[in-house]
DNA sequence: AATAATTTATTTATTAATAAATAAATCATT
DNA sequence: AATGATTTATTTATTAATAAATAAATTATT
């Protein structure tokens, strides 16, 4: 028999392929169960509700991504370049977490709604913050376009439409 | 009853509003029917399926922004500014349609996600291809980071966070 | 013009499926 | 034996979709 706390873990590592792929509601918890192989029920013994299974995913990815982007270090003229590559980073390591991130405002749970927002409002102040530190001219637009190319990859991602992306360097 | 009125049109009208606000798995065909006065039923006589509706809202959504970015026409050193200008536009003459089309990626059924990719494909050509004509540098890079724009603005709107837009112009 | 025939518009009633959540029972471990 | 881990069995709720029925409108016929 398994630890209580490693299975919690296990289903949110499951949890977040599962979302990823299927989106927050044809992602059924049975799903979910069944990939981190223990019953349906289960699940509900250690998140309180979907939502919150939800949330919870959310947090980890979330973290990761602050952390990653929190030890980039670059001078000024190469930070943005370096940024972009600390994201694709954690896209190929952990593709799953930022397709979640990345999607997760189109979920109109008004609880799940309000924590995304929190997170990606962290998110975006801490690179703003980042290039500001770094003396980057324009800092918010700087993190603005930064931002908006997140999303383009991710759409580009999902869609399979690898022409949405072309970039000068790399 | 109501003679001769095109019911077709109606229920698309009022399922723009509910797709856009909900969702696509939170927005019922009940609550559709009902916005549009019909009932719930009757909704399935026009449209084959619910993923049909929705293609076919989206379908009107597209045309719209294509339409408007086709009219534009700008020098080259003004034409990004002016494209997003027909954007905003867009946005506050028919808000409901740019969230929809914009969000439209995260909706997992096959069918729509196909229909979907298509759409934004040729949106997408579209702008390189006003960019290109206009004599503009890097087309495709600039296409892309107006693409880009696009979803920061349209998360900002949905999440309710201003901070995501930091613009030197306008 | 009046009536019968037919079509179009729309509703009521119902089904079948799915999915989240709960409660009770069982199994394992110390 | 007691406690924790996990399952089985079940419930409640929701929702897309179908089928059958009715009402209204239009067209054809006398």
């Amino acid at each position: 028999m398994v630890v209580r706390e490693d299975r919690k873990e296990q289903i949110m590592d499951k949890a977040v392929g599962i979302f990823a792929e299927l989106g927050y509601y044809k992602a059924t918890t049975a799903l979910v169960a069944k990939a981190a192989g223990v019953t349906q029920p289960y699940v509900f013994h250690f998140f309180k509700n979907k939502e919150e299974l939800f949330n919870a995913v959310i947090d980890r990815a979330v973290s990761r991504i602050y952390e990653t982007f929190s030890q980039v270090e670059a001078p000024a003229d190469q930070l943005t370049k370096t940024m972009g590559h600390a994201f694709m980073q954690i896209m190929y390591a952990h593709r799953d977490e930022i397709m979640l991130v990345m999607q997760s405002h189109a979920i109109s749970e008004p609880v799940i709604r309000e924590h995304v927002r929190e997170k990606h409002r962290i998110i975006h102040k801490s690179i703003i913050a980042k290039f500001e530190k770094a003396g980057i001219p324009n800092a918010e637009e700087a993190a603005s376009q930064f931002y908006g190319m997140g999303y383009l990859i991710t759409v580009s991602e999902v869609l399979d439409l690898p022409e949405l992306l072309c970039f000068k360097d790399q």
